[in-house]
DNA sequence: AGCACGCCGACT
DNA sequence: GTCGGCGTGCTC
């Protein structure tokens, strides 16, 4: 019986089967290579790597429709089998090929550069006419056909290298000698002394600046050749670490004392993660690894730096170089050797890294938006931990200001295994100001009147804008005219830097024209819906003397003044939300709260309560007035958040999820059909709304097709659909005609979509 | 994803 | 006549 490796590519595949390479020492089959280890196969027209996620036993002829293997890379295993088993649960749930989720979680180790050489076997001379014997050839030199005829004739040797990452740096070629010795020559010789002294150096301005001789003589040394370029392994990176901070003092004060809870709520950033101190600490004390997910690269660093005071951590992120990332993995994989106790921090890229000792996996911020992966198998981490904690029979502990009400349903449904803490914290001291009463605009009197305080007292205040720019549109006040976005169906922003109109989807730039191209007469006007730039302006006209500074993916000033604790006021969009709090805080306010309302999204009134409950993060420490501007003071949300305990309003949302039939006790999936042109993508959404019905979905568990909210976005026109069953495996029973759909339109299918009114968009 | 194949319109 | 646009189909 032949065995076949199943060979996972990172490409949006299934695995594909290959037969195991070939030894040509022994004429016999090597050894399988193991679960986990990476492999070198011949693909298309050339090679790639791949990773071994499992055997499969072959009967008779089946073989011979197989590739073979050229190479294996690892002796031992590159990831474990449980990361194996994470990929293949992961892209099972999410409806993705596993290739999908393989790139999307091991962006390293698998796009090495590798160098690819061929050699005839001795003996044959059909091979030898194109190929040599005695020595190694490049394969790219064969033609691929010939290469595939040699190779499944045992004609040819095959050898893979990995090519190591290289670095030009600079030599010393010959000693100092009589020639250098003049006057004239004494900035040469420092420079060649210095040279030899360091034995390389990375660029001629670095030895020059290490010399401290012009470039001009480094130069003339490479000219006379006393110095040279050579080419070499490039160092690898230092890890990513992070400078330890104690955490404050104050933080762990009347905290639960308890490890036995798996969920914790309330509080403040810090409170929650002193909180979970003692729950850690007693897992590395047994030697045991601890995996600690956050939801965006910036809280690596803030959690990291709480820890490594405590605890020895290692942090992974986007922020961190694929060669670092490698790098990181080999040292933890030393670690889980030496069975040495480490916290790993992590964005969603550490979900794979081998811990092979894991005892907890902690998932911070669990309801964060930014954990649901915008592209590829879209899945939520903290649904992933969720597998993750399963297939290692770890236990899954969870952890943010407010609770979702997803896992308030699990806690209850577990009571007898699970267990909540609840941190308490003070009440914000809350203002809402109802626009319908006030013309004053962007800033209220109300708003007005604190600011005014800010600037007398010399505090700090904070000024939320819902968007960056100007101004959300321009129009036309004689014919109505708005200057839309040539690519998508949305109104392009208004940036008064430059006269610019942006839009904030496509990138798409243009200026703003001097008359209305619609009806040819001067009237163009920035809309009402204020954004960062119009808010400064606003309050410097009021504040002239005043440091006014601004926060936004467009202009991020330089906020040191403020955090060594000077008086400003900074006008931001929720970009600062990801910022270390400032100091000396004592007013947050939002200018137009209407637009986190998003009525008809089931999660809306969860996020903007969660987001009321960020703004204290701001100022953590202090108890800063939160003013908020809205044309709605009555929403519930902002009754709920200032009469009510956010525990109260979470079993009012869980009783109403319930009620109307929402997730957690429903499963969802949103299809999206995209193409070029409206009438294929709408032709296509109908196609298989109705493919749908056939298969079996009920009227209630269908929803749409409709246009997309945007229907065209980049050009590309877009409908939807929903399906919502009420248990999941129904679920994936009925999308089986999404999943295989062929046809003119881009079929892109969202699990547990969080945003029903947004778009999908890459 | 990447690549080939095939079908159409526009041009050295 | 060929070049190159992209729609379609396949990859062990």
């Amino acid at each position: 019986m032949q065995v076949a490796i199943r060979v996972l590519l990172p490409l949006p595949l299934p695995p594909f089967d290959y037969l195991t390479p070939f030894s040509k020492d022994t004429q016999e089959a090597n050894a399988l290579p193991k679960v986990g280890s990476r492999v070198v196969v011949p693909w298309q027209q050339g090679i790639r790597l791949g990773l071994v996620v499992g055997h499969k036993d072959i009967r008779g002829g089946e073989g011979l429709t197989l590739r073979e293997a050229i190479a294996v890379l690892d002796s031992d295993s590159f990831i474990s089998a449980n990361s194996i088993n994470l990929i293949e649960t992961i892209a099972d749930y999410t409806c993705t090929p596993a290739g999908v989720v393989l790139n999307q979680l091991i962006p390293v180790g698998l796009q090495l550069e590798l160098k690819h050489e061929v050699k005839a076997i001795a003996e044959n001379s059909e091979a030898n006419s194109s190929i040599p014997s005695d020595r190694w050839t490049m394969a790219e030199k064969v033609s691929t056909k010939d290469l595939e005829f040699f190779r499944q004739q045992g004609l040819i040797e095959e050898r893979i290298t990995e090519l190591k990452p290289q670095t030009q740096v600079m030599v010393p070629l010959k000693a100092v000698d009589k020639s250098l010795e003049g006057k004239a020559q004494i900035n040469q010789r420092l420079a060649l002394e210095a040279l030899h002294k360091a034995g390389f150096v990375a660029s001629g301005s670095e030895l020059s600046r290490l010399a401290n001789v012009p470039e001009s003589s480094v130069r003339t040394l490479v000219k006379k050749n006393y110095a040279g370029y050579e080419q070499r392994d490039a160092e690898p990176p230092p890890l990513l670490t992070f400078p330890p901070i104690d955490f404050p003092k104050t933080a762990s004060d009347g905290l639960a004392s308890s490890k036995n809870f798996d969920n914790i709520s309330g509080g403040n950033r810090v409170d929650r993660l002193v909180a979970l101190l003692p729950k850690i600490k007693a897992y590395l004390e047994v030697k045991k690894q601890v995996l600690i997910l956050v939801p965006e690269s910036i809280f690596v660093e803030e959690t990291a730096s709480y820890l490594a005071s405590q605890v020895p951590t290692f942090s992974i992120s986007g922020e961190a170089k694929d060669r670092q990332r490698l790098a990181l993995f080999e040292e933890l994989e030393l670690a889980s050797v030496q069975k040495q106790g480490c916290v790993l921090v992590g964005t969603y890229l550490a979900l794979l890294a081998p811990l092979k000792n894991l005892g907890m996996i902690v998932v911070l911020e669990h309801g964060s938006g930014s954990y649901k992966l915008q592209a590829g198998s879209r899945i939520f981490i903290p649904k992933a931990a969720e597998f993750l904690a399963n297939i290692s029979k770890v236990p899954l502990v969870l952890s943010d200001a407010l609770d979702t009400p997803e896992m308030l349903h699990r806690s209850i449904e577990k009571a007898s295994q699970e267990k909540r803490s609840f941190i308490a914290s003070n009440k914000q001291r809350l203002h809402i100001v109802d626009l319908n009463t006030t013309k004053d605009w962007p800033l209220s009197a109300d708003l007005i009147r604190v600011l005014k305080q800010i600037d007398e007292r010399n505090r700090q205040a904070i000024i939320l804008s819902p968007r960056r720019g100007f101004s959300a549109a321009i129009r036309c006040i004689n014919c109505m005219w708005m200057a839309e976005c040539p690519n998508c169906d949305l109104s392009l922003r208004y940036h008064r830097k430059n006269y610019e109109l942006r839009c904030h989807q496509c990138g798409h730039k243009e200026t703003t024209p001097d008359m209305c191209p619609s009806c040819g007469q001067t009237g163009l006007n920035p809309t009402r819906a204020a954004g960062t730039q119009w808010i400064v302006d606003a309050i410097r006209k009021l504040f002239p003397e005043q440091n006014i500074l601004r926060f936004d993916n467009d202009q991020k000033d330089d906020l040191s003044p403020l955090y060594a604790g000077e008086s400003g006021i900074l006008v931001a969009t929720t970009a600062i939300m990801r910022q270390p709090p400032l100091p000396n805080i004592s007013l947050i306010a939002h200018t137009l709260l209407d637009t986190h309302f998003e009525l008809g999204d089931f999660r809306a009134s969860e996020s903007l309560y969660r987001l009321l409950l960020n703004l204290a993060e701001l100022a953590p420490d202090k108890r800063p007035l939160v003013l908020l501007q809205s044309f709605q003071p009555e929403h519930p949300v902002l009754q709920s958040f200032q009469e009510e305990d956010s525990e109260v309003f979470l079993d009012n949302l869980l009783a109403r999820r319930k009620l109307f039939g929402y997730p957690p006790f429903s499963s969802m999936a949103k299809v999206q059909l995209t193409a070029r042109n409206e009438a294929a993508a709408k032709q296509a959404s109908s196609w298989l709304a109705n493919a749908l019905i056939t298969q079996g979905a009920e009227d209630a568990e269908l929803l749409g097709p409709t246009p997309a909210p945007v229907l065209r976005l980049k050009g590309q026109y877009s409908y939807q659909l929903f399906i919502k069953t009420t248990d999941f495996d129904r679920l994936k029973h009925l999308l089986q005609p999404a999943i295989h759909f062929r046809g003119a339109a881009r079929v892109r299918i969202d699990i547990d979509p969080r945003e029903m009114l947004s778009f999908l968009d890459e």
